[in-house]
DNA sequence: GAGTGGTCTAGACCACATG
DNA sequence: ATGTGGTCTAGACCACTCG
């Protein structure tokens, strides 16, 4: 409820066009190898210039849905599910795309000082106060993954006074006017340590999902350093590339 | 040698001002947290019009460099590094870029009939002819990656009579005129079984980062499914995202 | 050669952030 | 109030694909 979140906001043209291409790709009007019309046409259909409709096309690609190219027209590549930046940033918010049925239950909320590896990372000094919280994720009752999240003492001191276990935190910082405006996720294959094992109930020595979060705000400061260890069985990553439009994903080794 | 990739091609404008941005933020000419310069000063520096400069901008937002908004300056966010659809798609073209010392070791190449598995990924009939390869790929001669890939019979009939222990597949078969034009990887954690744990030389039960590549063509059609087993302590994949840019990346359960 | 998307121009108005 | 980026128009030329 009370989510003054964005005003009404007439649709821009652009978005029109997006979300319209979008629907009959996903809902089958475009199969994949089909034909989108093409510029021109989609200008004669929504009365526009061909901006807003460049404009569309390319979120799409970059969207990984269509291709494009000079002297052909586009074509659908696949109907794979769309995503918000908010469902990547806030494993309560893509749990609630995904699965309803997730809740939590916090098992450490507070103060502490920074180690020296999370100030590192928070950029902060090491040894200065941080707000850290800990919550063990379930879905359907059944432990997914411990999450632990490590925010400066600006910016985490109100969720010491919030109920940790019935709401999202990333709204919550969010409602308070917090902008999160980037996030940057790594991911490893790790084995489940004693604590793990102990939490999530699975044996010592099973697969895990080890992910860690670096969230930023627009002037680039870091809001948040968040470390989660999923259960191996639980949760698959998917990439989707397009040639020619920039990829904000690579490996390396180590972390 | 014969490689008449492309033409030399006259740099277009919006790539001149995205490569000078892009240096600028790599050789720290330009910090985390700094302001661009104004659009309106980029098009008199560069001598262009809105178009070419708001284009090179929205690339470095999808890259994850910078963040954009109304009634602000653009403000840079990290320096990660930046990476191309091709070492995404090629773990040799990656390896180069990263790590000049990957070789690998072919273990079987040749025709076979597909698995129910991979003819459903492959999108042919089961049972049908397809062309696999198998490699071992060592970095700095330590085991790193079991590489699996699978191609339907048209495809990768030219990489039966190939010298896969010496040459990138995907630079032979984009040579041969083969249109990659979408990746889509996903990733979960696993346990190494017997082989795994024989040909990479690690105990039994170690991590392992179990990751599986669809690549298609611009029409669609599928033209590569690999399934790749890389030792857990090797790899960590990335994923930076950056508020209001489309974000190709999405967990799921299982796969 | 016709059609298509890629690039670019030179304007315009709007929504938002900041002083 | 001013400056900023976001959206849009109405043209133009080019590079490429395909019949």
């Amino acid at each position: 409820m009370g989510s003054s979140k964005k005003s009404p906001k007439s649709t821009q043209r652009y978005e029109l066009i997006t979300n319209h291409l979008r629907q009959s790709i996903e809902d089958g009007t475009l199969s994949p190898g089909d034909e989108l019309p093409s510029e021109a046409e989609l200008c004669e259909q929504y009365d526009s210039s061909r901006g807003p409709v460049r404009q569309a096309m390319a979120l799409l690609r970059a969207e990984g849905l269509i291709s494009t190219g000079r002297g052909r027209r586009s074509t659908v590549l696949t109907s794979a599910p769309s995503n918000s930046f908010e469902s990547l940033l806030s494993m309560t918010a893509w749990a609630e795309d995904m699965e309803p049925d997730i809740s939590q239950r916090t098992l450490w909320v507070g103060r502490t000082s920074a180690d020296a590896h999370t100030a590192c990372q928070l950029n902060v000094e090491v040894g200065s106060q941080i707000v850290t919280i800990k919550r063990l994720r379930l879905l359907n009752d059944e432990p997914l993954a411990i999450e632990r999240l490590n925010f400066p003492l600006d910016v985490g001191r109100p969720l010491l006074d919030f109920d940790t276990d019935n709401c999202s935190v990333h709204r919550e910082l969010s409602r308070l006017g917090v902008g999160f405006e980037s996030a940057n996720r790594s991911m490893s294959a790790a084995l489940s340590n004693g604590e793990d094992s102990e939490l999530l109930g699975i044996p010592e020595g099973s697969p895990i999902m080890q992910v860690e979060l670096l969230a930023a705000s627009k002037q680039g400061r870091t809001l948040e350093y968040a470390e989660y260890r999923v259960i191996g069985e639980g949760l698959v990553l998917h990439v989707n590339n397009v040639r020619g439009t920039p990829t904000p994903a690579w490996f390396s080794r180590e972390s």
